[in-house]
DNA sequence: ACCTGAACACCGTTCAAGT
DNA sequence: ACCTGAACACCGTTCAAGT
């Protein structure tokens, strides 16, 4: 009756099985343990405790993301399929990205991506510190949309909305210089998608720009 | 000896005072009770239960902020000043970032820009759905750069680095189209001031270049 | 209308004790 | 080397009872 000896690995496996299935807030050391039929102290043994736990698991999921690979004939487009190709692996992978901003470790997100985007940046021209500058901006800027876009959605309905704030403007006849096109745009549901690739494909190329 | 009877003023002004001095996390209904010297139930009757206090909270919070004024003689950097401004404004309530952000609230924390903003790309020259895109593009760049720029601060050392990656890269000699000014850029520590300038300008530039 | 203490069902963590 | 249960010091929340 008495089960195999745990391992750390198997900890981790279950970890990650228990936030895949049921969130990060699910994966309690009690829960844990009774998932893997041990008592909650041998945990304890293998990992340390729940904050070297998570660091483990941020870790290894990370290490499971893959390689990005851009496309694309133009450096601009390669750029922007590298920007795009870490959003959607971000994106693909949500408790990931809200485990890893609560741990403080949100320079871990940029990683997987640098490499390919130094290349691309050094072949679209830039040199030195302005390629670096460059690369940090999409950096930041893909990452940061993830968390804004990502953290939208947990709560789709907000109280005191643009759209309450635009909608009205919209129906009002026009004080000058006032713009209903506009008003009506911005009382619409945001559509993230689209915000980022606007984003994305406006910063890049002036950041390409300065290279030539 | 009995103290007068609370308010749910009171308790809102308590947690903030709390959350100002010792960090969101030492903000528990148990805690609250103890420095307003009440029985900890007697929260409950005045605003519910945690999640509706912490909901009060942000709002008051946000509504504290403060108008954002443009400063600047073009567009461009007119509309640089309102993200400079914004990002000041949420820099100088780093718990209130982290709260919001905890609670899928990110969208509130535009708001306070968005009128200075729209104002702003209409008079450069946007129209419609392409000042409402511009909007949008400055407002989720400066919300998800402090975000991650905020998360960067709260843990300083994070373990294989983007030092550790590169900072052996600068030392190497040159494999054909390698930079070493690159490399040592990138192995230095990121100046998320310099990254923010940056981005800023490069997307704003980009952005209001389509209206002219 | 407002406050109270007791109780419930949870947490993470430590520790002495087992094999 | 690995596992265990008991215990500690916390949580948020409910509820019946007080005034």
């Amino acid at each position: 009756m008495s089960r195999p000896p745990l391992t750390r690995d198997e900890v981790l496996t279950a970890a990650a099985h228990l936030v895949k299935r049921h969130g990060p807030d699910a994966l309690t050391m009690r829960r844990l343990a009774a998932d893997l039929g041990t008592a909650v102290t041998s945990i304890y043994w293998h990992v340390g405790n729940r904050e070297s736990l998570l660091d483990a698991l941020v870790e290894r999921t990370v290490a499971d993301l893959g390689e990005i690979r851009p496309r694309g004939a133009t450096p601009h487009a390669r750029v922007v399929s590298v920007a795009r190709a870490l959003r959607r692996q971000l994106r693909a992978h949500p408790h990931l990205v809200a485990m890893v901003h609560e741990r403080g470790l949100t320079e871990r997100m940029f990683l997987p991506a640098q490499q390919a985007l130094v290349r691309e940046v050094h072949a679209a021209g830039l040199r030195g510190v302005r390629a670096a500058d460059a690369v940090r901006a999409v950096q930041f800027l893909v990452v940061g949309h993830v968390l804004v876009e990502r953290n939208r959605e947990r709560s789709p309905v907000q109280r005191p909305g643009e759209g309450d704030l635009w909608g009205e403007q919209a129906e009002k006849d026009t004080a000058p210089g006032s713009d209903r096109a506009l008003a009506r745009a911005l009382a619409a549901p945001v559509d993230p998608e689209r915000v980022f690739t606007t984003s994305v494909s406006a910063l890049v190329k002036s950041l390409l720009a300065a290279g030539t």
